[in-house]
DNA sequence: ATCGTCTTTCTTGTTGCGAACAAGTAAATA
DNA sequence: TATTTACTTGTTCGCAACAAGAAAGACGAT
């Protein structure tokens, strides 16, 4: 009857411990950052939320900018994951057409974690070398995808032969950013930030297009 | 003697002072970012390396946040000043042209105060609303310049008459704080930033070039 | 299974630093 | 000289960061 009278304190393995106390951890972090900016959330008030003490968030972590690289890693993996989803056996324009519309999508959505996700992304551009890093990783992983879908295009023959590989993939990766630090800024003009991802399109059609003719065709996939 | 016995404490006007010690700690504070980022910089060391007391920033500026605001609005001003500069008389295509070319010259030099103005820039992005407001009446009053450029391009004939103004000069915006982003994170890669430009000056010849063959043409103005 | 020991997870206690404000001093204005 | 404006010293509060202790899982021995 005991058993009854306990509270769920259930029994885990330890480290499904520590898996659900950095799930909730995560989770408390990106709402307070999400509702109080990324520097009105504090180690303190993490641990708090997400329902142990203090410090845990400290302890676990060791500093904020610890945090704060984790959930970059973790949403940036999930982010990447949903977009690779998305592309799935597309290539060169297709592939880049795909994951642009996948990423207006989400964006719209105004999933928090995203938000949060980029919040960080444009915070970490201080000489700190810290946040940085992995900024940078998640970043290059991304140039890499795109470069490598243009290439498929470009064996594939739906992508002309003479198209500058990294520089067009760094135009489309440097456009994206500019695009979400719109939405960030002001998030209520969805229709703009629409528009700003169907002009994305048009541009790397007409950067990659084999003739003049597909890169005319303006191509409203979404919605 | 004793003119000469006490050190420079000139006899200025309180307009003086307040104004010179506005510029001083201004200088201090973009220093101290510069260097160690945004949380580096404390209102403590502004106050003293500008050669006040520890409170002095805290008392001028109340805040950080204000302080902030402050040189983004300063900086802003002397950054919009430059550009307009360096678009003076033109209009249509030249002016993004020449737009274009001025930033990545200018970003290529890579001064101090323009670099931390743009981390402040990308550190505005929570929902706190203090940095916000400056920084979306900056970057409005920017993309209104891009569009009347666009705007007296259409109107002067250089450029097409069914171009989407708003939608381009967006674009347009968002291209270049992508561009910048890449900067900060990767200041080293100079060559990239430079064909990044070139690329934005191609894409808008093909937005707004009346006809094909000036889209065409690549136009390598700067360098 | 049950006990005791070790390890990992988490908590309470403390320190130091910076932001923000209050109350005082010095310099300029009139 | 009186008043306003520019600046300084003194203090409080909150947070990050660490240290040392408590509780809960792991694991071998009986």
């Amino acid at each position: 009857m005991d058993i009854f009278a306990r509270p769920i304190a259930i029994r885990r393995t330890q480290a499904e411990r520590s898996a659900l106390s950095d799930v909730r951890m995560v989770d408390a972090a990106i709402g307070l950052m999400a509702s109080r900016g990324i520097s009105g959330m504090t180690l303190k008030e993490v641990g708090e939320l997400a329902g142990y003490s203090r410090a845990m968030a400290g302890w676990r972590f060791g500093t904020k900018a610890n945090l704060c690289a984790f959930i970059i890693r973790t949403v940036g993996d999930e982010w990447l994951r949903a977009l690779n989803e998305a592309v799935r056996n597309k290539h060169g324009l297709a592939a880049i057409h795909a994951a642009t519309d996948a990423h207006s999508r989400f964006v719209h959505d105004g999933a928090e974690r995203i938000r949060v996700f980029y919040m960080l992304w444009f915070h970490s551009t201080g000489p700190d070398p810290e946040l940085k890093q992995v900024i940078v990783k998640v970043h290059e992983r991304r140039q890499r995808d795109v470069e490598a879908w243009i290439e498929q295009g470009i064996s594939a023959g739906a992508v002309r032969e003479d198209a500058e590989v990294k520089t067009v993939a760094a135009q489309f990766c440097a456009t994206i950013i500019g695009i979400v630090y719109q939405w960030l800024v002001e998030p209520t003009a969805q229709h703009q930030i629409h528009d700003l991802h169907q002009g994305l399109k048009q541009q790397m059609s007409r950067a990659l297009a084999r003739d003049i003719t597909d890169a005319k065709r303006p191509q409203q996939e979404q919605e």
